[in-house]
DNA sequence: GAGCACTGC
């Protein structure tokens, strides 16, 4: 299953896709023949009988699929040629990450040798391929989840397939205690149809079976299909009531994996005199190294050049690529070029290189066993990133990146004791996150009780509680728990963090909707400042010209309008389309700014105004008003205010926590007395990102219900 | 004085 790719509309690179690379400029006769053998070939291909009958034996099927057994491609057709796509239905297959679908679903289409968007397409956020004539429809499974606001029942699939759940992202676990919910409406529903009777059954079942979305469509059972990589079946299956599970057979080279023999007090260390030792005595074939982040990946890239100075002339042979994903896509394609002849590669990357890319020709994987990852004090309100050791299964994924093209071997920087106190696999995020989206996504969905919703894995009662109190907190809740109208709702139907949904809200009521839906829209991506380390000043001096003395909201509105000059400049000038994006980029290079991450402001900044639209929410601007905007700010952000103390740290006025103005904030120095921020993140310190001052009176006079009685 | 990875009708 190769999930690699390629320049989608986003601007993400164009990774090159691994099934096709030989058959691109060849006759189609020939290409179709090619095609049609390797498919052959697959793991999966012997077992198309056997699985069609178990599908329609059982209708929760578990079918773990090791890496490289075409599950992925080739179930779906499988299903489709077995009458799976009768009556109009559709075969849905999810996945994690939008770029798996995009290349699957291209991959699929290809197979089938019809046009992608006929009976094979795509959906995903900002790109939908499909048509009315969609058979075969891969999608993230965030959008089935906002499909089944629409269409509680997900009536026009016949079959879900919830591939890669072993990752067990937030989306595929609330997708599989919604799909089992689903399911069981479903029969309900047509044992109502057909034989008249109700029947009461826990689980808001009832609820949603009142929901009937379509209008004299005929109700078919659901089937569903979990496919996931091996370790876990068990897993599943229990929370599927014992369902099936059956294997399939990956195709995969073997990986020797080697251990320290003692214990390695400096991974850092340790990795750079394994890339050594690799390159001196090991045979051709490039290195991937797996390290925990931006700053670490910089400090190795640089440590290696200096060591490389000190390698006899022949063997200065190594060139050093990073990726992470904060790095501008043209710097991340660079680890696709192939090294100059004679050299080795070496890649460091971070966990971007797990899963979310592939690179062809990694021979030697070294794995220091660590990850920076993200958790949440659900009692603070708090993230952290945290350096912390990966698990089993995350260093079986690491290692079978050495094994994709031929023999490998994995050097794991730790005892092989160390491996097995590792735990089996990651913590799922569900349970490391805020659940106020998820929670509200629920209640949309007509899930009210949401201790009694059966997740696979339990969030804690505090989270839940926490959360169902900051969603009342926002209005999104009434005072007996139930989705607030208009409220609530509103901030349901919005693809955002419901802190920014009530913020589009409550701007409307302040006239400046217009720059909240750019702040917003800036806020939601990640990292819009590119700032290499070698070009700081530069990068400073190039965006003084965008930053506010009111602080960071205000400084992304004006980064965003000034993009939006240029493009409309540009286009002014006579400029295609293309041609205007590209002197977007160049402007962005010109200004630090990560033109990716602003593309996917500018895709949420037009989908968020067309719901806002939709909502008859008024647009309007405050001009040069921009007391009133800090005043709305502070109207939607009350539950973030920090004030100053003695020493230049601040209060965070909800949770009595000091804080720290994160250095990247415009606000760094200037420090006023009080302020509101959007991000607090515990790194080094506990940091706060994206602010704005404020007036403190403001607080009691915006939010009474909150700070009246405080002060 | 500093930024794991994904994702959204």
């Amino acid at each position: 299953m190769a999930t690699e790719v390629p320049k989608n509309s986003e601007g993400t690179p164009k990774w090159k896709n691994n099934h096709s690379h030989s058959n691109g400029n060849l006759p189609q006769n020939m290409r179709r023949q090619i095609i049609s053998q390797q498919r052959k070939s697959l793991p999966i291909a012997s077992v198309e009988k056997r699985l069609l009958e178990e599908v329609r034996k059982h209708d929760i099927l578990i079918i773990v699929g090791e890496t490289g057994s075409g599950k992925t491609t080739q179930l779906p057709q499988f299903l489709c040629n077995g009458g799976f796509c009768r009556d109009g239905k559709v075969i849905g297959i999810t996945q994690p990450r939008r770029v798996a679908a995009v290349t699957v679903a291209k991959r699929v289409a290809e197979e089938c040798d019809v046009e992608l968007g006929q009976k094979v397409g795509y959906s995903i956020r900002f790109d939908d391929t499909t048509s009315a004539s969609t058979r075969i429809k891969y999608l993230t499974d965030g959008l089935l989840l906002r499909e089944a606001l629409l269409d509680p029942l997900l009536s026009r699939y016949s079959v879900v397939v919830v591939d890669e759940a072993h990752e067990r992202t937030v989306h595929t676990d609330v997708l599989l205690g919604l799909l089992k919910d689903v399911q069981k409406a479903r029969s309900l529903e047509r044992r109502k149809d057909t034989n008249g009777v109700t029947l009461k059954e826990e689980n808001n079942v009832q609820n949603r079976v009142s929901l009937k979305p379509c209008e004299g469509s005929k109700i078919s059972p659901l089937k569903l299909i979990i496919m996931s990589a091996s370790l876990d079946a068990r897993g599943f299956s229990e929370y599927f009531g014992g369902a099936r599970a059956v294997h399939i057979q990956g195709r995969q080279y073997p990986v020797d994996i080697l251990y320290t023999h003692n214990a390695e007090p400096d991974y850092v260390d340790a990795a750079l005199i394994t890339i050594f030792q690799i390159h001196m005595s090991e045979g051709p074939g490039d290195i991937l190294v797996f390290l925990t982040g931006q700053e670490e990946i910089e400090s190795v890239e640089k440590l290696i050049q200096e060591r490389v100075q000190k390698l006899p002339k022949t063997s200065q042979t190594l060139k050093v690529v990073p990726i992470f994903s904060s790095l501008p896509s043209e710097k991340q394609m660079l680890v696709f070029q192939t090294a100059p002849p004679g050299f080795q590669k070496v890649i460091l990357a971070t966990n971007i290189a797990e899963t979310s890319v592939t690179i062809p020709g990694i021979k030697y994987v070294i794995d220091p066993g660590l990850v920076k990852a993200r958790s949440y004090n659900h009692r603070t309100g708090m993230e952290s990133l945290i350096i912390t050791p990966i698990s089993k299964a995350q260093a079986l994924q690491r290692s079978g990146r050495a094994g994709r093209e031929g023999p490998g071997k994995c050097f794991r920087l730790y005892q092989e004791s160390e491996f097995a106190k590792l735990a089996d696999s990651t913590t799922p995020e569900i349970k490391r996150c805020n659940l106020s989206n998820v929670i509200l996504q629920l209640k949309a969905l007509g899930v009210d009780d949401i201790m009694g919703f059966d997740f696979m894995e339990k969030p804690s009662r505090t989270a839940i509680a926490n959360s169902l109190e900051q969603l009342l907190l926002l209005g999104a809740l009434t005072d007996d728990y139930k989705l607030s109208d208009p409220v609530g709702s509103q901030m349901a139907r919005l693809p955002l963090d419901p802190i920014y949904s009530k913020a589009l809200i409550v701007a409307s009521e302040f006239r400046c909707l217009e720059e909240m839906l750019i702040a917003v829209s800036m806020l939601s991506v990640e990292s819009m400042f590119y700032t290499p380390r070698d070009k700081m000043q530069e990068a400073r001096d190039a965006r003084k010209c965008f930053t506010s003395v009111d602080g960071d909201h205000l400084t992304l509105v004006s980064v965003y309008r000034a993009s939006a000059e240029c493009l409309e400049k540009s286009r002014l000038a006579g400029s295609k389309e293309k041609k205007a994006e590209k002197t977007l980029n160049k402007w962005c290079r010109d200004n630090f700014i990560n033109s990716r991450s602003l593309k996917h402001a500018r895709d949420i900044h037009s989908q968020i105004r067309g719901h806002v639209e939709q909502m008859g929410l008024h647009i309007s601007s405050c001009g040069d008003d921009m007391l009133q905007f800090r005043r709305c700010l502070a109207a939607s952000f009350f539950l973030n205010a920090a004030l100053k103390q003695h020493d230049g740290s601040y209060r965070a006025l909800a949770s009595s926590q000091t804080v720290q103005i994160h250095p990247s904030s415009v606000l760094f120095r200037a420090k006023p007395e009080c302020i509101v921020y959007n991000e607090l993140i515990r790194t080094n310190h506990n940091y706060i990102r994206n602010i704005t001052r404020i007036d403190p009176l403001w607080l009691p006079e915006l939010a009474p219900q909150y700070y009246a009685s405080q002060n």
